[in-house]
RNA sequence: CCGGCAGGUUGCUUUAUCGCUCCCUGUGUAUACAGGGGGAGGAAAGUCCGGGCAACGUAGGGCGCCGUGCUUCCUAACGGGAAGAUCUCUGAAAGGGGAUAAAAGCGUAACAGAAAAUAACCACCUGUUUGCUUUUUGGUAAGCAGGAACGGGUGAAAAGGUGGGGUAAAGGCCCACCGGUGGUUGUGGCAACACAGCCAGCCGUACGCCUCACGGGUUGCAAAGCCAAAUAUAUCCUGAUUGCGCCGCUGUAGCAGCGUAGCAAGGUUGCCCGCUUUGUUUCCGGAUGCACACCGGAUGUCAGGAGGGGUAGGCUGCAGCGAUCCCGUCAGUGAUGACGGGACCAGAUAAAUGAUAAAGGAUGCUUCAUACGGCUUAUAGCAGUGUGGAGGAUUACAGAACCCGGCUUACAGGCCUGCCGUUUUU
């Protein structure tokens, strides 16, 4: 908006803050509840739409079932893979008008821990789907 | 050298690109940007003990419950640790595992076996009855009465062991030596205890109950406090006012004071005594002389508290001058302590401390080359060791969540120190 020449973008395009994650309680038990939610292998992508404050296209939060990987440590590698191939991807989701504003949840189900390149693909997948589903027709 | 045991220590490195979080400085009113710096572990794990800290509870006493249980020491404390004692299992050894309060009383001991603790199944001995035999003051078989723990068999365990005397046959029945137990004296040790002497024939083992000593209030940082936001004051208690009962004073409307005791229930975070709080036995009516039982009623307002309801955002707690960490010296066998110097060292909260790529290191494996000495069926082959190259593999266990001290469990590999040497080889 108040950069025109498009610098500070270009900056803060694989940036990940905290303004950016997902840490309301309130809206992830909404998610889960009212949430729509499609697959992409390995994950299940909860997603609804919703308001919030600051010019970006989505707030993401991510989640591995603690019944499928008992360690910690295996569940935070997962984790952060995830967290990376979205903070490098997240940029095709554009803020302009014509997309709704979403609040995301990656829910990794697959039964083995992947490599990154594998990740990464179907993140891209996930985030094309995410921007058709919110195409707003005024 | 190799194999093993114990203790300690370490537990991948570098570069590039893109990021996360906290702190400081600068620009900057908020947001933000730039620069600099910090950013997982020895177990962060299991949540098994012990503390700190916090809230609640608590006059005191008794009982119960749970935990611990050789000795001395260390420690803030411990069920932890160090050094030691006795017994026992295991290992060739270095070592490793386990047990240990006290004993007055009581209980249990599967299967097998006659019997598991006031022992008699077989065999043994004595007496006697009957039968058989005639080798007739004997022998033998069966029964009865008794003696006897020496032999056999069972068992995890059978009433100390060996030898001798003694006896009908035997037996600590008696004696010598050995082992144990108890008492006692001496020596060593802070002590557990050890060793030695003397005395007593006192002589099964295991487990449990009981007993004794010591310790233990409960819940946990989602504790606890504050702010914001948001819903709703159901119910209960206390105080004031109005009102109830009794008594007193003035005097017919006010004022001041009191409400004992019994019973029941609740609280006292297992129970009881005790303590404490509340209710009731009060009044009116249904309802009729009295009593009991039953049903209904004994208001409203304000303030405070409990409780309920709401919220699930932020701040403090909470990033630590500390049972702190590092180095050194001294004391001690050691756990550990004292002193001196230096340091200030993660703080996330759907949860940071990373992702990707490349190179390197370490350790096995396969293969090739080469060097060394050895063996054989000897210009060749075989296995071994060292060096170098290539390929592919492995690079563990595991992620802080209020903080410490331990314990337990998981862990590829490397390094250091000390100790042991059964078999095989040199």
């Amino acid at each position: 908006m108040e950069n025109p020449s498009g610098k500070i973008d270009e900056k803060a395009r694989f940036r990940f803050k905290k303004e950016e994650r997902l840490c309301s309680k309130i809206i992830i038990d909404k998610l889960f509840t009212e949430g729509s939610s499609f697959l992409v292998y390995p994950y299940k992508v909860v997603y609804i739409d919703s308001d919030f404050p600051g010019e970006f296209p989505a707030k993401a939060a991510f989640a591995v079932s603690k019944k499928l990987y008992k360690k910690a440590v295996s569940r935070n590698l997962i984790k952060r893979r995830t967290r990376e191939a979205y903070r490098l991807n997240k940029h095709m989701l554009s803020s302009d008008n014509t997309y709704s504003k979403k609040a995301l949840i990656f829910i990794y189900i697959g039964k083995e821990i992947l490599q990154f390149p594998s990740i990464e693909k179907s993140m891209i997948r996930i985030i094309e789907r995410i921007k058709k589903v919110s195409i707003q027709y005024p």
